[in-house]
RNA sequence: UGGGGCGUGGCCAAGCGGUAAGGCGCGGGACUUUGGAUCCCGUAUUCGGAGGUUCGAAUCCUCCCGCCCCAGCCA
C-alpha cells in the first residue's frame, strides 16, 4: 500500500519545525516502511526525577507520535535493580502526565523478562551467545584498548549445551554475583567496544521493585532496549548521542531474534543530541547528589531543573513545551540559554496571569492631606493583555506602603521614579509628591510624608500633566502579610560541570541562589490565592503560590522577573 | 594515535549547487497608568581552515584543524 498525501499531512504541522528526525519518519511513512506506521517510546530509567533534558526527549517522542497518527509509549527500563525504585516511577509517570502527554501504553522492561530470558537462550542454542566465567577485571582485560584489539575469552567455546546448561543455572540461583555472565559472540577485534562480544546477562541476587526476588539474573541495556522495542513493534526508537556506537549491537541483536521471536519487527534507532543548559547540572548522579547532600531542599526544590522542580517553580506546562520546540532537534552539541526557558515562561505567563499588587520591600509613605480614617476602593486592571479579565477593587487609604527601591532621596540620572518634591503615579490612584523624607536615629529612611491631587483619581490628571513613572502600592491597614522566596541561578558559573583545578560543580554554587523575604505586603484580593496560584507581581515579576503556604500564612515563589530596563540603564552607569 | 559523531552570528537553528530563514540575546527608536507588554529598525559580504570542481559552493571533492562520545557485569 502506497501512503498518498492526505489532508493530515499539511495542516497538522504548521507550528511544530521540522528536524532531521520528523523528516525522517515522513520519509518512512512515504515509503511505506513499517508498515507506514509510526510508534515511539519514552523509555527512563527510574533511578532519578525526570529534569528538562527528559522533557525535550518526551515533547519529541510523544510529539511525533501525534503528528503522525502514532502511538507512544512510557516505558521504564528497569533493567537494574540495584538502583531503581518505585518512588522514581511514581514520580516520572506525575511528570509525564503533568508535562500534558499520555501515552498509549505504559510497559516496564521487567514485564519482558521471561521473553528476554528466552531470546538468550536462542542465541546460545544458535551459537550467537555464550557464558562467560572471566571476573570482571579479567574481562576488562581481554576486551583489548583502543588501539589494540581484544582477545577471545577461553570460555568463548563453550558448546551449546554446555552454555544452555550453565545459562538455566545462573537463572536458577546457583551462583554467585560475577561468577558468571552471558555474552553475545560477535568480534573481540572489532573497532567498536560494544561489538567485543558485550555482556548480556549478569548475576545479582537484589530484589527488583517489581519482580521481587523472581530473578538473579538481570539483563543489560544493550539487550533489553533493543528486543523490548522490538516487542512492543517501536518503529522509531529515539535515543541521545552517546548511543550511536551501540546501534550496530542493536541493529544486530534486531537482525539475529526478530524473525524467530519477535514477529519480524525492525525498530530502528536514531539518535539526537541531549539538551544542556547553561547555570545548571543535567545529571541524574549530580543531581542526586545535590539532594543528598542537602544542597537544595529536595528534587523539587524550584532550583532544580527537575521538571517537578520548575513544577514548584511555577513553571507551566505549556511554557515547557514551547521552549522545548522552540530549541529544536539536531545532533550538534548544544547549551541552551536559560534566558531561552525564561522567555518561554514570561511570554505564557504574560498573556494569563492575572496583575496583583505586592510590596516585598516596604516604604511607608503617608498621605498628609488625605483625610485619616477615609478609605476608598479604586478599581485596578487585572490584566492589559486580555481585557475579559475585567478590573477589581483595591482598598486605599492614608498609609501605604511602596517598594523601597522606588524612592531615592538623590536620585541619579535617568531615574524617574519617587524622589524628593516629584510627583509621581500609584497604579489606577492618584498622583502624589514626596514633600519630606523622614529617617530615624541610624539615618535609615523610614517614612515618606506625601500629598496626593484629588484630582487625579484612577491614575490621569485631567489638566493633562504626566508623571514619567507609575508605581505598585499597598494600603498599610488592608495588606496581608506574606514570605517571598526570590530565586537565582543555582550555580555562579554558566559550565559549573568544567571542573578545573581541583574544584567539583559543589564548589560553583550560588550562595545567593535563594532568598527568603519576610513581611512582604499584598494586596487583600491575594490573601486566599490556593497553592499553584500563578499571579504577575506588578512591575516585580511573576510568582506562584507555593505549597509550603498554610492559612493565613501565604508564601510566594518568584518564576521569573519581569524584563528590567531600569536595573540595564542603572548596571551601565556603574560602569 | 582505533572507531563513531559534530563544526552556520553571543546561544539555539534552517539551508542539501543559484548567491545566508527564524527564535533567544543584544543595541536603537515609537508607544505606554507595569522602565512590563506591543510595534518598528539594526545585529554573519559570510558558513572551522586551506586548496580544488563549477558560470556559480555553506551546500560536491581533497587535505588539515577543533570539539564530543566509546575500553560498566550502568543506562
Amino acid at each position: 500500500m502506497t501512503s498518498e498525501p492526505t489532508e493530515q499531512d499539511s495542516p497538522a504541522a504548521p507550528s511544530v519545525p521540522v528536524d532531521f528526525i520528523r523528516t525522517i519518519v515522513a520519509e518512512d511513512r512515504q515509503a511505506g516502511k513499517h508498515g507506514g506506521r509510526v510508534a515511539t517510546r519514552f523509555p527512563p530509567e527510574p533511578n532519578g526525577y525526570l529534569h528538562i533534558g527528559h522533557a525535550k526527549s518526551i515533547c519529541l517522542n510523544f510529539g511525533i507520535a501525534e503528528e503522525n497518527g502514532g502511538t507512544c509509549n512510557l516505558r521504564f527500563d528497569d533493567t537494574n535493580p540495584a538502583k531503581e525504585d518505585v518512588e522514581y516511577v511514581d514520580a516520572i509517570k506525575e511528570d509525564v502526565a503533568w508535562l500534558g502527554f499520555r501515552w498509549d501504553a505504559m510497559h516496564f522492561a521487567s514485564d519482558y523478562f521471561e521473553r528476554l530470558y528466552d531470546c538468550a537462550v536462542e542465541l546460545i542454542r544458535r551459537g550467537k551467545a555464550y557464558v562467560d566465567s572471566l571476573n570482571a577485571d579479567e574481562i576488562r582485560k581481554y576486551r583489548g584498548t583502543l588501539t589494540e584489539p581484544g582477545t577471545n575469552s577461553p570460555y568463548r567455546d563453550r558448546s551449546a549445551e554446555e552454555n544452555l546448561d550453565l545459562f538455566s543455572r545462573m537463572r536458577a540461583g546457583e551462583f554467585g554475583d560475577g561468577a558468571h555472565v552471558l555474552r553475545a559472540k560477535i568480534d573481540m577485534a572489532s573497532p567498536n567496544f560494544n561489538m567485543r562480544d558485550p555482556t548480556l546477562y549478569r548475576i545479582r541476587h537484589a530484589p527488583h521493585h517489581r519482580t521481587g526476588d523472581a530473578w538473579c539474573i538481570y539483563p543489560m541495556y544493550d539487550f533489553a532496549h533493543p528486543l523490548s522495542d522490538a516487542i512492543e513493534r517501536i518503529t522509531h526508537s529515539l535515543c541521545t548521542l552517546e548511543f550511536e556506537d551501540h546501534r550496530p549491537l542493536y541493529d544486530w541483536l534486531v537482525d539475529a531474534l526478530s524473525g524467530s521471536l519477535l514477529g519480524g519487527a525492525r525498530p530502528q534507532q536514531i539518535e539526537f543530541a541531549r539538551l544542556n543548559l547553561n547555570y545548571t547540572v543535567m545529571s541524574k548522579r549530580k543531581l542526586l547528589q545535590l539532594v543528598q547532600q542537602k544542597l537544595v531542599a529536595g528534587w523539587d526544590d524550584p532550583r532544580m531543573p527537575t521538571i517537578t522542580g520548575l513544577r514548584r517553580r511555577g513553571y507551566t506546562p505549556e511554557s515547557i513545551r514551547d521552549f522545548c520546540q522552540r530549541i529544536g532537534i539536531a545532533k550538534k552539541e548544544n547549551v541552551i540559554d536559560v534566558a531561552q526557558l525564561e522567555f518561554c515562561i514570561r511570554e505564557d505567563l504574560n498573556r494569563r496571569a492575572p496583575r496583583v499588587m505586592a510590596v516585598l520591600r516596604p516604604l511607608k509613605v503617608v498621605l498628609t492631606n488625605y483625610p485619616e480614617g477615609q478609605v476608598e476602593e479604586v478599581d485596578v486592571i487585572n490584566n492589559p493583555e486580555d481585557q475579559s479579565a475585567g478590573t477589581r477593587k483595591v482598598p486605599f487609604s492614608r498609609v501605604l506602603y511602596i517598594e523601597q527601591d522606588d524612592f531615592r532621596e538623590n536620585p541619579p540620572k535617568k531615574f524617574f521614579r519617587l524622589s524628593p518634591g516629584r510627583e509621581v503615579r500609584l497604579r489606577c490612584a492618584y498622583f502624589i509628591t514626596c514633600q519630606e523624607v523622614v529617617k530615624d536615629a541610624a539615618g535609615e529612611i523610614v517614612e515618606l510624608r506625601c500629598t496626593y491631587d484629588p484630582a487625579t483619581r484612577g491614575g490621569d490628571a485631567p489638566d493633562g500633566r504626566r508623571v514619567k513613572a507609575t508605581l505598585h502600592w499597598v494600603s498599610a491597614a488592608h495588606a496581608g502579610t506574606a514570605e517571598v522566596r526570590l530565586y537565582d541561578r543555582l550555580f555562579s558559573v554558566e559550565d559549573p560541570e568544567a571542573e578545573e583545578a581541583g574544584k567539583t560543580f559543589v564548589d560553583y554554587l550560588n550562595p545567593n541562589s535563594l532568598e527568603v523575604l519576610e513581611g512582604c505586603r499584598i494586596e487583600p484580593s491575594l490573601a486566599a490565592a490556593p497553592a499553584g496560584a500563578r499571579v504577575q507581581f506588578e512591575r516585580l515579576g511573576y510568582f506562584c503560590v507555593d505549597p509550603d503556604t498554610t492559612p493565613g500564612a501565604p508564601v510566594f515563589n518568584r518564576i521569573v522577573s519581569l524584563r528590567d530596563t531600569w536595573a540595564k540603564i542603572e548596571q551601565k552607569g556603574r560602569g
